[in-house]
DNA sequence: GCAAGATATCGACGCCTGTCAACATAGACA
DNA sequence: TGTCTATGTTGACAGGCGTCGATATCTTGC
């Protein structure tokens, strides 16, 4: 059985930060937050994103998305471990297809944290 | 040579997409808006950010930031100056001073582009 | 003019990252 | 069992990035 030192996934330590402008950021937030940003700091892990998110059904396999590049499969399932490992997509394996799914409020939590645009 | 390929600030570009969850993102989106979310996704420039956004009047000069972090002046202007080259900052030079401030929708923009996920 | 201070640029150094080819794993089916 | 297909892992490579010391540029004041 694991012991609770946590090791929460990115994702989750966003929520917990008030916006970028509202004070400012501690060192311990910023480390925690720059990885969830750095994920998303890549023009084909950006598309990942947003063809996953936009796919019917909120999700989408991998032979979908390889197709969408002009990359080896390789690469895009590096791209894509990046952007679970930070807790952006969420996974899901069913028969011989991997299901990726945007995880909910990733990026909302993200967005409320840079921009916070819900003013 | 090309000619007046306009050579807008990536800030300039985010404010023209839909939502990431919205649409698939084209690749010149992706393109364009990576270098916005690049700069933003190292711990000591999202700190300036914090640090810039949160202070008095809404501006800070360069002395003001250098203090806080253990890194060399060198350092500190670098990082300042990727965050000007990308528009998210602002720089206005008074004096022997430089002030730096967030450049206005620029974070939001941002939020909104990333933010706003699926309903 | 010269000196002092604030900020930027340069050159170099390790480290990280995106990419690929080759290989490994795992499920489906005969 | 074995083969086929979908996906992940490994190892290696080039290029990018964060950091520093040294140096340059600019502004103020003498």
């Amino acid at each position: 059985m694991p012991k609770s030192t946590v090791l929460e996934s990115p994702n989750q330590a966003v929520a917990c930060c008030s916006p970028l402008s509202r004070e400012p950021m501690s060192q311990r937030q910023a480390v925690q937050v720059a990885p969830l940003l750095k994920a998303l700091a890549d023009p084909v892990r950006l598309r990942l994103m947003s063809l996953v998110a936009s796919h019917e059904g909120g999700e989408a396999c991998v032979c979908d998305l390889t197709d969408a590049f002009n990359l080896s499969q390789p690469t895009i399932s590096h791209h894509l471990k990046v952007l679970h490992a930070v807790g952006l997509l969420d996974r899901d394996k069913r028969g011989v297809w991997v299901y990726y799914r945007v995880r909910p409020d990733a990026l909302a939590n993200l967005g409320t944290l840079i921009g916070s645009a819900s003013t």
